[in-house]
DNA sequence: GCGGTATGCCTAA
DNA sequence: TAGGCCTACCGCG
């Protein structure tokens, strides 16, 4: 699930469960040092931010957390009855009412404010904080001929996009992602922003990716769990038009389109 | 049980 | 560019 929209869904989520409690921070795996966040009765969380695919639990006197879910990282949430947690679980955070446990994360660690800093130095600006195209971004897409489905991906461009989101897009604009970006008009570029951010949003809303409109449904040999949600990514035909989906690898991950849909022009 | 794969990203060479 | 790292799931034998 970890793409932005999952991050700014936990950031949400979790503010709501846990923001003003005192929070007892934990790592049942041992792999978290928490130990700076060590409170009797827990420490008080003041808030959670989400930043491109980036999270950030602020706690008192600014003790910060920051978490990046990586592809294999996930959460879940008890409302009832707290489990034991499992021998991968890297953190649990536990409130009042809520627990919330974090398993397989590529980053969970306490940063100072310099390290916070740099990370958030280092990413672009994210649609969901920023639903109209930034100038620099505009400019970005000007100057390189890099192809569009590779830039995409650039984190320190456009942040939050992933791999689903970067073939969806593409698709729905009838983009192929080896077109140059320097080829795309302004007008283009300021599209692409914003079904960017507005299929982000939707993520958050639905709680998972989602870039169709209704529910028809043309193949039956696709994935369950991804029938009539998306139009190329994973899939063997295109949901729009029944053309078989063509795979290429493009900044080391599978690029999925459909090439009728999607010509690669000039 | 094993190997491949996945919505990510960093580092070394 | 390759390899490493994190975890869960699926298909295969």
């Amino acid at each position: 699930m970890p793409e932005g929209h999952t991050i700014h869904r936990a950031a949400l989520d979790h503010a709501r469960a846990l923001v003003g409690q005192r929070v007892t921070v934990s790592s049942p795996q041992g792999r978290f040092d928490c130990t700076a966040l060590a409170r009797k009765g827990g420490v008080l969380l003041e808030h959670v931010e989400a930043h491109g695919k980036h999270l950030f639990y602020v706690f008192e006197r600014g003790l910060t957390v920051h978490v990046h879910l990586g592809l294999f990282g996930r959460f879940t949430v008890h409302a009832d009855a707290l489990p034991a947690p499992s021998s991968s679980t890297r953190m649990r955070l536990k409130g009042k009412a809520v627990a919330i446990d974090l398993v397989g994360p590529t980053a969970c660690e306490l940063v100072t404010p310099e390290k916070k800093a740099a990370l958030l130095g280092r990413i672009g600006p994210d649609p969901l904080q920023q639903p109209k195209a930034p100038k620099a971004f505009l400019d970005h897409l000007a100057a390189q001929k890099t192809p569009i489905g590779a830039v995409l991906l650039d984190q320190s461009v456009i942040s939050g996009v992933g791999n689903v989101y970067r073939a969806e897009v593409l698709h729905l604009l009838k983009l192929h992602p080896m077109t140059p970006a320097s080829s795309l008009t302004r007008k283009t570029g300021t599209e692409l922003w914003r079904l960017v951010a507005q299929l982000l949003q939707r993520g958050v809303t639905e709680k998972r990716i989602v870039t169709t409109q209704g529910t028809k449904i043309r193949a039956r040999t696709e994935p369950v769990s991804r029938e009539g949600a998306v139009h190329v990514y994973g899939r063997n035909a295109c949901l729009t038009c029944g053309a078989p989906v063509e795979r290429l690898v493009l900044n080391a991950r599978t690029a999925y389109l459909c090439g009728v849909c999607q010509p690669l022009l000039g």
